[in-house]
RNA sequence: GGCGGGAUAGCUCAGUCGGUUAGAGCGAAGGCUUCAUAAGCCUUAGGUCGCGGGUUCGAGUCCCGCUCCCGCUACCA
């Protein structure tokens, strides 16, 4: 029996919909990964759940007026059937709440119990505010007053948003709760940081370095920058939902969410093996030496998996097992540009909605951002479904069996025994991609292993051409040969369902279906070093009985393994984006909006007329712009209000050259206090919305609004 | 500005320890073929490996400088 193995996905945060980006980073390797380390015959345990504390959940809730529980809820059930739509099947998909799993909040007690009896937690006591109405400790965000720097009396606890510096949210003048409006108190605060510094000194740095070699490049090189920087992590905070701090006199405390998340991967694991009846095996399988761990994350995780989670691992001093690797991927964009839910710049579960599981799963692992990042894009989804899935590999599969019916009644023939130089070249191209295919799965290099198997279809259509079966076929003394053809095409066939599978498992069990050898198990321990198949005659099932059938873009009836994606659908893709891009403010989709999450941004609070007319817009124009000698982001402009002429400095160097602006027609905030902004006076503001990709675009006055004229 | 990643064929990318004439897929051009989903196969064209120096017998690969792009970060009021 081979060892154990854990795989996990990173814990998606029950606080939002996950799209392909997710999908493609953390859950579809660790899936495909998974399918296949058990094809190899290995003993897996594919675990996940959704990370459900922190203070963002809390906020949304409150905002929502939905109780904590029942807001990640929703959003646990939404990202469960999003991960199903894409086939990702886990043993256990729970989360780390406590009504959801009752074994979370006690095992990352004894976590922080363990760190602290260790010497691994310090603990610093620190002034806070403290809401005496609601008896609970008010996080930085959650306290207004007016700002000690500029006098500004809407300044939040971390910021003040007129003069833009950070805030020590202590010395606030007038603080006030923005949940009642009463006014808090300073109370102190205990506090636990986990020593991570001390770590890394002891044997933190030394462990990661006798990894050398063996994890990705990617990873390596972004975990070796981290440990550089290492320092106290505070592990609690004062927030009435989360984990206990296991300590008496702690009341409002829980651990922080960031702390209590990984642990999920263990509780999730041991309310798996409750369930099943089986709760000794949780603490044999994590305490194991020969357990292998594998996180698969996205490279915002990196720090957590790599470094602070294996200190606290460590730190317990039980044993639990180090992960062996942390195969993280890089990120992936959507047509150009980062995805990004709210400004409809993603990929609608409606335009893939007639997309077969298995066809999704095989363009983004052809996509994925293994080393770096990558994108989705419409045509290049077009080119693997069309050239790779259809013409390579679906063709093949469809003209040896309609073949076989065709020519054979159905029955793939035995073999006479007789093999050829050509013959024996295709079973060892054969050998040769399965041994790749292995090797590059194994590694998670999926999309090596994409092209080997590709490659494999290419020797098997070169090798129906050369041979010509449906010549050799109409002559009886060489029909023999072609059933001899047949006979190497089907194995093949069987052959690539297997390699395949990982990625495919449902087209694997089709085409098994195809040749009546759905009972044969598809495992790549059979296939070493030589695939199995039967020199006996095989009867194969009438294709139109077991393969899709739908209408192509010519209206004709098909029978095929794969429908192909055609240029009408990538050009309306293609055009919804075109809008998208081209529109000032990108209007919220509707095929996203959820119940619960309204994508557009929260309305501010009503003024009146006067507080609106408070506020003196004008109609100008743009005389002069060059670039902020010290700040990347920043134009310095000069402005005709019609009656005076203004510098203003306008944070759009992100969408605008100076030279086009020269002459731009604007919409000028004219009474705005002056700032000075890295060296440069300010002397109002110009309008400006965001585009699909949240870079600004100014707003223009009609042609016919002279400079000066007031904007009501 | 700081930190990190990157720049290789029209497009997407591979290129291990520095080693022969820098590769693949797609796209393009031409041809062959009819079992198969307008599928398959063959051939051809296409490269100053971002720029400039350096190390070396030898550099896409290592070192230095520069340009441009992406991410994080600071400056967006």
């Amino acid at each position: 029996m081979s060892d154990p193995v854990i795989v996990t996905s990173a814990l998606p945060y029950a606080n939002g919909p996950i799209h392909f980006g997710h999908i493609v980073g953390a859950y579809l390797p660790a899936d495909v990964y998974v399918r296949f380390r058990r094809m190899c015959g290995d003993d897996v345990h594919f675990l996940c759940g959704t990370d459900e504390h922190g203070v963002a959940i809390t906020l949304k809730a409150e905002k929502e007026g939905v109780a904590y529980p029942d807001y990640v809820d929703h959003w646990h059930e939404r990202i469960h059937r999003t991960l199903q739509r894409f086939g990702i099947e886990f043993d256990a998909f729970s989360g780390t709440a406590s009504h959801r799993n009752e074994h979370h909040a006690p095992l990352a007690q004894q976590f922080f119990t363990d760190l602290l009896r260790n010497g691994w937690l310090v603990e610093r006591e620190e002034e806070q505010f403290f809401s005496e109405s609601t008896q609970r400790f008010l996080p930085d965000r959650y306290v207004e007053g007016t700002c000690y720097l500029c006098g500004y009396d809407k300044a939040r606890g971390d910021e003040c948003p007129r003069c833009g510096k950070f805030l020590e949210s202590k010395r606030l003048l007038e603080p006030r709760s923005t949940i009642d409006g009463s006014r808090p108190v300073l109370k102190s605060s205990k506090h636990w940081y986990l020593d991570l510094g001390r770590a890394r000194d002891e044997w933190l740095r030394a462990w990661f370095l006798g990894k050398h070699g063996q994890w990705k490049p990617n990873v390596e090189n972004f975990v070796l920058g981290d440990l550089a920087e290492l320092r106290e992590r505070p592990i609690t905070r004062d927030l009435p939902w989360g984990v206990p701090v296991p300590l008496p006199g702690t009341a409002g405390k829980v651990l922080y969410v960031w702390f209590d998340a990984p642990i999920g991967y263990l509780s999730i694991s041991k309310q798996y093996f409750a369930k099943r009846g089986e709760p000794e095996r949780f603490e044999k399988l994590w305490r194991s030496p020969n357990t292998r761990l594998f996180h698969f994350i996205g490279k915002d995780n990196i720090t957590f998996h790599a470094v602070i989670f294996p200190a606290m691992l460590k730190g317990t001093g039980r044993g639990w097992i180090l992960p062996e690797n942390v195969p993280a991927n890089e990120f992936f964009n959507f047509e150009g540009r980062k995805f990004n839910t709210s400004s409809g710049w993603f990929v609608p579960e409606s335009s893939v909605a007639d997309d077969p599981t298995d066809v999704l799963r095989w363009a983004l692992c052809s996509m994925m951002p293994e080393t770096a990042d990558s994108e989705w894009t419409w045509s290049e989804f077009q080119a693997r479904v069309n050239g790779d899935l259809a013409d390579n590999l679906g063709n093949f599969v469809t003209r040896t069996l309609r073949f076989v019916e065709k020519f054979f009644e159905g029955a793939i023939p035995p073999r006479s025994g007789e093999t050829l130089a050509q013959d024996k070249a295709l079973d060892d191209a054969a050998v040769r991609t399965v041994a790749e295919v292995r090797e590059h799965f194994g590694s998670f290099r999926f999309r090596r292993a994409l092209a080997a198997i590709l490659a494999l279809g290419g020797e098997c259509n070169r090798y129906f051409d050369a041979e010509q079966p449906w010549v050799l076929v109409k002559q009886t003394p060489t029909r023999r040969r072609a059933g001899d053809v047949m006979h190497a095409c089907c194995r093949m066939i069987d052959l690539l369902a297997v390699l395949i599978a990982p990625v495919m498992p449902a087209t694997a069990r089709l085409i098994r279906r195809a040749m009546h050898r759905e009972s044969v198990p598809l495992a790549f321990a059979s296939i070493a070093p030589r695939h199995e198949f039967p020199n006996e005659g095989i009867r194969g099932a009438p294709l139109t009985t077991v393969f899709p059938k739908f209408r192509d873009e010519r209206g004709e009836e098909k029978t095929a393994l794969f429908r192909k994606v055609t240029d009408e659908r990538v050009a309306s893709e293609r055009a919804r984006l075109a809008e998208l891009a081209s529109a000032a403010v990108a209007p919220a989709p509707a095929t996203t909006v959820s119940p619960t999450k309204s994508p557009a941004e929260a309305l501010a609070a009503t003024v009146d007329y006067e507080g609106f007319t408070a506020v003196d817009l004008r109609a100008a124009t743009i005389v002069a712009a060059e670039r902020h000698p010290k700040a990347d982001r920043l134009l310095v402009l000069r402005v005709d209000l019609g009656f005076q002429t203004r510098t203003i400095v306008a944070g759009i160097a992100a969408s605008y050259s100076p030279e086009e602006l020269v002459g731009r027609r604007v919409i000028a905030v004219a009474n705005l206090a002056p700032r000075t902004l890295r060296g440069v006076e300010s002397q109002g503001m110009l309008l400006a919305g965001d585009d699909a990709g949240g870079k600004p675009r100014l707003l223009a006055p009609d042609a016919a609004t002279p400079d000066g004229v007031r904007v009501r």
